[in-house]
DNA sequence: AATACGGGGGC
DNA sequence: GCCCCAGTATT
């Protein structure tokens, strides 16, 4: 079944200690370390999925201040969760999280659950998450293999092709279950991912720096930067938009409330997708003219008083979500009155901070407001 | 097995 | 510009 152990038995012993070793002195000083905390691990666990550290530390700062244990978050408004997680993207993340909250509260009287049975069943959390939180915060023995990991171990035995391709990632996480350091779970699995995130990077890996470096088939091979193989990317597609800033002489504007899926979907098709699921500006796909374009989607949103404005052009606004690039074309349109509006929120175009927005909606209204500072 | 989901930092 | 990051849910 399995292949044989690219190290002995004496040589796994050492492996472990040096990497340990080398953790205990150059590990990073992170805000979710401090403690054992599995709410707070939990809660940094989620944040980092597909999220480098460097951008989920003040969010990870403010959530915790915000929803200190598991009851805050689940008692909490869904849109005050959002909020708190407007522009860290993945916003899914976010209401997963709160009703796994609830989950927590409900099954397990708002104590975290501490075996992998329970944790695994969470909204949000699949195997990485589970192996991560019951390691770190619970010392079991769970081996954890995401991005830092799959590529430290495929260096160390030098595996060919994608690595998320078919069953390598499987054989992958059964030789990170056999390197596991039995005494200190929660520590080795950080010192793998802290390997892999500032020393066996994806490009240029500082082998020179490595305290592993001569258990390494890659580095013995000269194939370290040929490994692991690249991914196979979906092809970026274009996509245009257009969007109306609708605003007064007192700078208040409107934005649109968070696109439902399934039904109601006769106005512009994917928007929803490409706003993320949040609140945001009136956006409709351009086809020709993208002033034509969206005065005829604000006469069926807005009523036909919008139609009479002037549209005064913004800077583009480029913007991506997953395989899209996204070019907006944002355009003022003023009014003494802002026009009535179902389900719409009327607020100030400097103060976005009371509703969640995707970082497409924040770009948008940074241009309006520059555009309305000179004048 | 393939696809969708945000956003940014590093080169 | 391109790559890819402390992945998960859905189809």
């Amino acid at each position: 079944m399995n292949a044989p152990f690219f190290l002995t038995a004496p040589e796994l012993k050492q492996f472990r200690a040096k990497l340990l070793d080398w953790f205990a002195t150059y590990q990073r000083d992170l805000p979710w370390r401090r403690d054992r905390d599995p709410y707070r691990i939990w809660i940094s666990e989620i944040m980092l999925q597909q999220t480098r550290v460097a951008a989920v530390i003040p969010y990870f700062e403010k959530f915790c201040a915000r929803f200190p244990d598991v009851r805050a978050l689940a008692e909490a408004d869904e849109a005050e969760v959002l909020r708190m997680w407007s522009g860290l993207g993945y916003y899914s993340r976010a209401r997963n999280l709160q009703a796994a909250a609830q989950q927590i509260v409900r099954e397990h009287g708002g104590t975290f659950p501490a075996t992998e049975q329970h944790i695994r069943a969470l909204r949000g959390i699949g195997k990485y998450t589970t192996n991560a939180i019951l390691s770190i915060a619970f010392g079991k023995h769970h081996a954890v293999v995401e991005g830092n990991v799959a590529r430290v171990v495929a260096r160390l035995e030098a595996v060919r092709g994608d690595l998320r391709e078919g069953s390598r990632w499987e054989s992958l996480q059964r030789t990170a279950d056999h390197l596991l350091a039995p005494d200190a779970p929660g520590n080795w699995n950080q010192a793998m991912m802290e390997l892999g995130a500032t020393i066996c990077t994806p490009r240029s890996p500082q082998c020179l720096l490595c305290p592993v470096e001569k258990f390494c088939r890659a580095r013995k091979l000269g194939r370290q930067d040929l490994i692991p193989e690249k991914r196979k990317k979906r092809a970026t597609v274009g996509v245009q938009l257009a969007t109306a800033v609708l605003v007064d002489d007192r700078g208040r504007c409107i934005l649109l409330p968070p696109p439902k899926n399934g039904a109601g979907k006769a106005l512009a098709d994917d928007i929803p997708t490409l706003v993320s699921k949040m609140w945001h500006f009136p956006t409709v796909a351009v086809s020709e003219d993208p002033v034509s374009d969206l005065r005829g989607y604000l006469k069926n949103v807005v009523g036909a008083t919008a139609v009479l404005s002037r549209f005064v052009p913004l800077r583009k606004i480029r913007h991506a979500v997953t395989y899209r690039a996204i070019s907006l074309l944002p355009f003022l349109v003023k009014f003494k009155e802002l026009p009535r509006v179902r389900g719409a929120k009327i607020l100030l175009l400097k103060d976005f901070s009371s509703v969640p927005v995707s970082n497409l909606t924040r770009k948008v209204a940074r241009a309006a407001l520059e555009a309305a500072d000179h004048s």
